[in-house]
DNA sequence: GTCTATATCCGGATAGAC
DNA sequence: GTCTATCCGGATATAGAC
């Protein structure tokens, strides 16, 4: 408890950590504390005292996968919305060079069906956080100038929350659709087509 | 063997039937010879008669599957590229209201890592067939003039084939996604939006 | 906080009778 | 073509010692 960073131990959070990585490339229900505990050289019951039952793991991942996304909105608010809309794609590229995973509210919607109640009600809420900033990205560049499109915000938004997130498990498949359709939406909402290599500074 | 349709039994055909609504509800991973044995008032080794591995009845599964895609494709290549676009949607619409399934490439390619080998090798195959008929929908849309849109066929096709399976996945949080995908692309091609109300293609 | 040990259940799979 | 019986492994979970 007397630790220098904060209230929870090292193993809780190795077990988060871990945790998310097998979530976002197996599932929910085809990852076990098994896996966990193997991988961590602990054992099983080590996982148990951190998280009692399975869906307490879950529901913290969820939880702390929101506050990590809230915390990466807020960072980006003075940008532009076409910078914003480059760092959603960022972000699905992260996840894909990963180790092919895929995002969150792709699992998750995925998986609804069959998750415990107190995960669904995370779930839903994320999933709703995600989709508000795709939507806010798309009024913002109308209202900036810089996107012209059809139709409202609203649709444009689901419509590329929808595309990134298909576009993300497809890539598992065939890895080349990724850029594809990012390139498309750019082109959908009137922005300059070719990504600028965002390249490492030579000014040494 | 004399039986009316086709080499194969009456059994044979239910447990493709029910494994495929389980696959389309669960996922492959997630359903069981158990669950299947029992719907059918059969048991366990009954299934494993008919299919030694579970392996086997997937692949059987994405074939027959394929097949049937593939006849869904040619049955409709008098019809106009927008008539085309709207079947798709249909299916799309069959999927979700059929207790909330996905479809068959959001199923695989979320899984895709972890199916078995000669499941994978089928898998890819279906989603190429998939992509393709995205991209020449696209395609003839331009060529007979009633889609206009930036950007290349393919692209275009891989977007809305990414968007329409994000937004059933995401629909089974929140329905009302993919109705409003649908409309916005529509949008981004041009079309005119309210969908006239359709019959269900029964694409057996 | 982590361990051993154990309980219970379920999944895939097989042998051999009917 | 379907049954009974059985095996093995894995998954969630708990009790109680250290």
């Amino acid at each position: 408890m007397n630790k220098l960073s904060g209230t929870k131990g090292e193993t809780h959070k190795k077990i988060l950590d871990l945790a998310e990585t097998l979530l976002l490339t197996h599932g929910y229900h085809a990852f076990s504390y098994q896996q966990v505990s193997q991988a961590l050289g602990v054992r099983n019951a080590a996982i148990h005292y951190h998280f009692p039952h399975k869906t307490d793991l879950g529901v913290a991942l969820i939880q702390r996968y929101r506050r990590r996304f809230t915390r990466f909105i807020e960072a980006q608010q003075m940008l532009a919305a076409d910078e914003q809309l480059e760092r959603y794609f960022e972000l699905s590229d992260v996840y894909f060079l990963r180790n092919r995973q895929i995002c969150p509210s792709g699992v998750l919607s995925t998986e609804f069906p069959r998750l415990p109640q107190a995960m669904q009600f995370e779930a839903e809420a994320f999933i709703a956080d995600m989709r508000t900033w795709a939507v806010s990205i798309a009024a913002r560049g109308r209202a900036e100038g810089c996107m012209h499109y059809q139709g409202e915000p609203e649709a444009i938004g689901a419509v590329f929350f929808s595309a990134l997130q298909g576009a993300l498990q497809l890539a598992r498949v065939d890895g080349k659709i990724l850029d594809t359709v990012k390139i498309q939406i750019r082109a959908m909402l009137g922005l300059p087509s070719p990504e600028p290599l965002r390249e490492i500074p030579d000014v040494t």
